[in-house]
RNA sequence: GCCGAAGUGGCGGAACUGGCAGACGCGCCGGAUUCAAAAUCCGGUGGGGUCAGACUCGUAUGGGUUCGAAUCCCAUCUUCGGCACCA
């Protein structure tokens, strides 16, 4: 046996072997216990990069750990196949179809996977751009228009020049697009959303039962951005309606002293009553609806208004107040009207300064003698308090208050509680080409018509061109455009826009359960083998987006009566970048490391190995080569110790070794020890922690200490030990390194794959120690230490402890105030 | 501005429940092997101090709780992430 490891020799073997096996395919209704561990599928760019190394490779260590440990595991990969820069590539190239782009992008990167020694079901790969994944994905959509969750509304909606197409929310950060940072725009546009809203408390509640890092649940819970108040109608005598406002402190409301709408407000037109200055309002009221939304929503940009000339009564005080226009009022939260308290909210307070409106306390601090007085306040105040200047509610508190309003308001049908959301309608509609095609047609005589079940999927058509304009492709391939009513039969025209690519993967982790079944996207016996997910892993950019759409759908499939459970993942590993020089890998700095580099000049396990050896998951990693170089050595070391003795260790059955009964020397009981430490802390490092990095570290120890006694005992070795603790070590080391362990495996006389084998067992006895050191303190420095029976009683201890040289100079003409004893850890002695 | 996470050797990181700070790896230094080198093996490696030891300082900074703090509490600084005129 050659004593240097070389991975070319072997990988490649092992990797065709697999496959030939059909080693990892999970079974439905297997008699073991079944676990489903899944990553993020990949959008297919054509090329693995390292931030897919690194998610891959934690995934693909819980679903060998997992398997060895006796489950079923269901650990599949598919392909988020849809998306813009297939489209991209043939409008530059004109002479590609996304299509072929896509799938030739799958095979290579299917190609580099299987290089990385992955251990996937292949036969149960999906891609959302195949129609009979699609197929489904409309399926859905119909359900929802069926179940009004999906609804074609006009309304301002996010444009991205770049992409030429519409956004979800989401999908815009900073006012800019998501994918391609471009300025996004506001269009008045009439597009297909779906009821994300509906299930926005459900969304909040579900948190609770997950096993998520809790800063994302704050994200989601932000994002969604629940406030409880209530909805109040202001009368306005000029016009004969009400205003409602909507405000989460109705028991400020005496302190309510004027009113201001949005601009964008449908009432705005009617309330301008001050013809004197109606250029001068009109001329406001443009600037602002022009100004860009960044400047306008930011709370740096200057409150500005104007005066409507119209009043609105106070429903609570019967006070007339002045409507006024301004800046800072949203039309696109709560009502775009709001009841003004500058005495207590710090934007109110500003805006009334700058317009010398009146200000009102009504909430006087709990632990302030003199009365706050509006006229002399310096900022607004908005903590805890009690009532003032709010006739007999006076001496309420403000909990108190808003209850006390809540239903005197609803009594007299001024008001109601209401709670109102940050989270919008998810918009779907994409005018774009390569995604799934809504299935509605439009017909003249029954107007919106979902397509037939029968008929689906609604297939892209192949000749279109792809130029984006603003306008979907689609529109133009007049096969496709134009279609019967699926109602009445005459003439119609189909739905021209496609599905935002979020839709498809919100439901794919359903569809590997049962990715062949031609009747339904997944059936509900494959749900009860595996749903829901496990464990997933994934990117942390998708903490709002994709994670909360998929939340939501699987909450819609569970009451179309699907599902029986309402949340998709029960533990969620949020897996940190890979960093180069401390910085992101990108092109445009010019530090990107390539995977497929990696994999020919070390080899997959030394990858591997690396990645999970280098931080913790849920950090970010620092690429390092000399890193690198380090896992390579380390798996060199494990191949050179098993070549060395190979003599020694082939065809051993270790099976039949019973060393808790063998004689073992000191040296022997040490390694013997040595291992089932590692076993214990390896199986819980994996399996609870998700530490792979401490893992690894514990095996590299053992295999120090396995280096150690073969220099301490070079004449008198235990071979039957020896085998043992290897193969153990082997064991340990497999789902980290598949293939040399797969190799070394077979090399020490294994017929059957070290992936069937059993994860090995820990057994306390054997971990125990005869002798433990005690460290003693003296006023808690350490200043000795002290080797004792590990059983040794308390009082014992304390004697020996009090005998020993360094003890009795310490405490010598001091007098000894307390000892503390920590059994099997320390003996703190405080002198005076 | 608000919310959250983090800050430990030259570097990546470990210390899981308050109990030996720096496991493991990288780098560096020394030794063995070699004609020499690479590779490998063995040993050392937080700072100060010393022939060596004793000793001493040390987990962003300042304080506190405790017999004992990287770990808990308060304040401050820095970095990163999220939200941001949300009524």
């Amino acid at each position: 046996m050659q004593n240097h490891y070389d991975f070319e020799k072997f990988e490649k073997k092992w990797q065709k072997d697999w496959d030939d096996k059909t080693l990892y395919k999970a079974k439905n209704k297997d008699e073991k216990d079944n676990y489903y561990v899944l990553e993020m599928f990949p959008y297919p760019s054509g090329k693995l990069h390292m931030g897919h190394v690194r998610v891959y490779s934690i995934g693909d260590v819980i679903a060998r750990f997992k398997r060895m440990e006796g489950f079923n595991v269901l650990h599949p990969m598919g392909w988020d196949a849809f998306g813009l820069p297939a489209e991209n590539a043939a409008i530059k190239h004109g002479n590609i179809h996304p299509r072929e782009w896509t799938w030739e992008n799958i095979e290579s990167m299917k190609e580099q996977m299987k290089a990385m020694g992955l251990s996937y079901d292949w036969d149960r790969e999906v891609a959302t751009a195949d129609p009979d994944y699609y197929k489904w994905t409309q399926w859905f959509f119909i359900k929802m228009y069926e179940n009004d969750l999906a609804y074609k509304k006009e309304q301002p909606v996010n444009w991205c020049p770049s992409c030429d197409t519409v956004l979800a929310n989401e999908q815009v950060v900073n006012n800019r697009c998501e994918r391609c940072d471009t300025l996004v725009e506001q269009k008045e546009l009439e597009q297909w959303f779906l009821k994300i809203t509906e299930y926005a408390d459900e969304l909040l509640e579900g948190h609770e039962e997950l096993d998520w890092p809790e800063r994302v649940k704050t994200m989601q819970k932000n994002w969604i951005g629940r406030s409880e108040g209530m909805s109040i109608n202001f009368p306005v005598q000029e016009i004969d309606k009400e205003l409602e406002v909507f405000t989460t402190r109705p028991d400020t409301i005496y302190g309510a002293t004027y009113m201001v709408l949005s601009p964008e407000h449908p009432y705005v037109d009617e309330l301008i009553t001050d013809k004197e200055n109606e250029d001068e309002i009109r001329d406001f009221i443009n600037r602002v609806k022009n100004q860009e939304d960044m400047e306008r929503t930011s709370p740096e940009t200057e409150k500005e208004g104007i005066y409507t000339g119209s009043y609105a009564t106070n429903p609570m005080t019967g006070e007339e107040i002045p409507i006024l226009i301004a800046n800072y009022v949203l039309m696109e939260y709560g009502t775009g009207a709001i009841m003004a308290v500058p005495a207590h909210d710090q934007r109110d307070f500003d805006f009334a300064k700058k317009y010398d409106l009146p200000i009102k306390a009504v909430i006087q601090p709990h632990d302030k003698k003199e009365k706050l007085d509006g006229s002399n306040m310096k900022e607004a105040y908005s903590e805890d308090g009690y009532l003032i200047n709010s006739e007999k509610y006076n001496g309420l508190n403000v909990e108190e208050a808003f209850d006390k309003f809540a239903n005197v308001m609803e009594e007299k049908n001024i008001g109601k509680r209401e709670t109102n959301y940050r989270l919008r309608d998810w918009l779907i509609s994409r005018q774009r080409y390569w995604g799934a095609p809504i299935p509605i047609v439009y017909c003249d005589q029954c107007g919106t018509v979902p397509v037939d079940e029968e008929d689906l999927p609604v297939l892209l058509p192949d000749d279109v061109e792809f130029s984006a304009t603003g306008i979907s492709p689609l529109a133009k391939a007049e096969d496709f455009v134009n279609t019967k009513c699926p109602k009445c039969g005459g003439d119609a025209k189909r739905e021209i826009d496609t599905m935002d690519t979020f839709v498809d993967s919100s439901w794919y982790f359903l569809r590997y359960m049962d990715s062949n079944n031609q009747k339904l996207p997944f059936s509900n016996e494959s749900a009860q083998d595996w749903f829901p997910v496990d464990q997933y892993i994934g990117g942390i950019e998708h903490a709002i987006l994709h994670l909360l759409y998929a939340r939501f759908f699987t909450k819609v499939i569970r009451d179309l009566d699907l599902l029986d459970e309402g949340e998709p993942f029960t533990k969620w590993l949020a897996q940190g970048m890979v960093l180069k020089d401390g910085d992101k890998m990108s092109k445009s700095k010019g530090n990107v490391v390539d995977p497929s580099r990696i994999l020919d000049e070390y080899g997959a396990d030394t990858a591997r190995l690396f990645i999970l050896f280098a931080s913790p998951p849920e950090k970010d990693l620092e690429w390092s080569e000399a890193g690198v170089e380090g896992a390579n050595r380390f798996l060199n070391r494990v191949w050179r110790f098993i070549a060395e003795n190979i003599d020694d260790i082939k065809d051993v059955d270790v099976s039949k070794i019973n060393l808790a009964q063998s004689n073992l020397n000191e040296d022997e009981k040490e390694l013997h020890r040595k291992l089932h430490e590692t076993i214990q802390k390896v199986t819980e490092d994996v399996s609870e922690r998700l530490n792979f990095n401490t893992a690894i570290s514990a095996i590299m120890e053992l295999v120090n200490e396995l280096y150690s006694y073969l220099v301490d005992n070079k004449k008198q070795l235990n071979e039957e030990l020896l085998a043992f603790v290897t193969e153990k070590t082997l064991l340990m080391l497999a789902p980290f390194a598949p293939h040399m362990t797969e190799e070394l495996w077979h090399k020490i006389g294994h017929k059957s794959s070290i992936h069937r084998a059993d994860w090995p067992e820990f057994e306390e006895e054997a971990a125990k120690k005869d002798e433990i050191t005690i460290v003693i303190q003296i006023n808690g420095k350490v200043r000795d230490r002290v080797d004792v029976d590990a059983n040794i009683s308390e009082d014992a201890l304390k004697e020996k402890v009090f005998k020993q040289d360094k003890v009795q100079k310490y405490t010598e003409d001091k007098e000894v105030a307390k000892t503390i004893v920590i059994p099997k850890k320390l003996v703190n002695i405080v002198v005076k």
